[in-house]
DNA sequence: AAGAGACAAATTGTATACAATGGGCATGCA
DNA sequence: TGCATGCCCATTGTATACAATTTGTCTCTT
């Protein structure tokens, strides 16, 4: 580096956040993909820094589940497996209610209207009749947007911290199986019963809501994983 | 350290990680006191390591949430409202019903016996007349490992990495404040209701024993707080 | 006397050099 | 040929030097 500066040095942050948020984006974008072993001086290498603050993104991204431990101090892409998916998904099914319960006491107007927005772009989302990975990205992405909205609108930020955690690690999990989302019509239904139950600050109805939203998604996940392949690591289902 | 080793070098972990290890319990213990801000030279030579392992323990714990950033880049030992100790009750309330759910499907026997035990091991310390303090010490102790050990044999490992994360921050609250645990014996009982119900395989009874449990001990705990002082950072309230 | 500006000290961020550890490969022996 | 052993290289762990940033204070000006 030595003064002159990287290309991509837009925002005037620390260069180990910076390399954290790339690094994160390379993983969750599977760029990087899971299982892949990751070396700190060919990191370095790639982002034009130092391994001092590739050590340091890479022990964030460790303690935040998207990185583990390899058999023998080396470290690479954290592997999802099937069980982790239920496990994620029961964490989810706890924490989101907590959040739907707090939504209906907490959420301003605009978070509510964020969230009736997100069902708005979802119908949207569907007419526009492009490339069909490209709309099931987007259904993807809006979804995150929508739990993601909800874990804010409980106005609890340890709360929503959880959570985040659970998302990437299941954002992992999208990117090496691929598999289909089914029934997304049943999704967004599910989530209109939520918003609803949130407008009308019934505590009761949006944490039922929501139990089972997640109940039923997981269902979904867990029979389109197994119509893949049952009880295996799922790194050994798609390698590339 | 020059090839003189720390006189506290049993294992022979990496030193990042025996420093982590140090630096929590000294946070857990009370000795680095909520709000203090931390040097990472001061540590390092207070560790007699470099500055370097020192960063890379200070990001996990800040990470872990022990650790905070204080405003103009510096860290602090984290420090807990009275907001955030009801924050941290919700997120135990969602998780820990689920672990209960888990424990009634997947708790070995050995699980069971230690769940037991846990409950033996509070009567026990009740009996034995010493220090007042000491007791209380010791009971907090046990009131951990209890619903550590209802985490773990939930068998989701996910499930009880986030729970644990919510302790470390409560253990953080009771350090800053050291308010009376009143009604020891409700909270055992309610113990024994939980473990009972999980002995039976009881997955509903033990998810609303769980719920119980909580929702009475954030009310006491909150109770207690108020009684000191409300709605106020608890930094302000025991400095020392 | 009050405020602005600049200098100095303290602290964090980054790079790099060096040490230690572990695994793989080659070689030698049975 | 197969296994064991030892060396070498790849990689991570630690220390330290240096750069950048921030804070606090001192002075100078109005």
């Amino acid at each position: 580096m030595s003064g002159t500066y990287n290309f991509l040095d837009i925002s005037m942050g620390k260069l180990f956040s910076k390399t954290y948020m790339a690094l994160r984006q390379e993983i969750l974008s599977g760029n990087l993909v899971s299982g892949e072993s990751l070396v700190e001086q060919t990191l370095a290498d790639r982002f034009a820094v130092s391994r001092t603050p590739i050590r340091e993104a890479i022990r964030q991204l460790q303690q935040e589940g998207l990185v583990e431990a390899d058999r023998g101090g080396g470290l690479r892409v954290t592997v999802i497996t099937i069980a982790d998916a239920i496990h994620l998904y029961d964490c989810r099914l706890g924490l989101e209610q907590v959040a739907a319960v707090g939504a209906c006491e907490n959420a301003t107007p605009t978070q509510v209207e964020d969230l009736q927005d997100c069902l708005a772009q979802a119908n949207l989302s569907d007419s526009s009749g492009r490339n069909q990975a490209d709309e099931l990205e987007d259904r993807l992405h809006i979804d995150q947007s929508f739990h993601r909205l909800l874990a804010e609108s409980s106005g609890n930020p340890w709360l929503a911290d959880l959570l985040e955690q659970i998302f990437s690690k299941m954002a992992l999990l999208r990117l090496t199986t691929t598999y289909q989302d089914p029934d997304v019509l049943e999704i967004w239904a599910e989530h209109e019963r939520i918003v609803s139950a949130i407008e009308q600050r019934d505590a009761q109805a949006a944490a039922t809501a929501v139990r089972d939203h997640l109940v039923a998604s997981k269902l979904r996940v867990v029979e389109a994983l197994q119509g893949i392949k049952s009880d295996v690591p799922l790194q050994n289902i798609t390698p590339r």
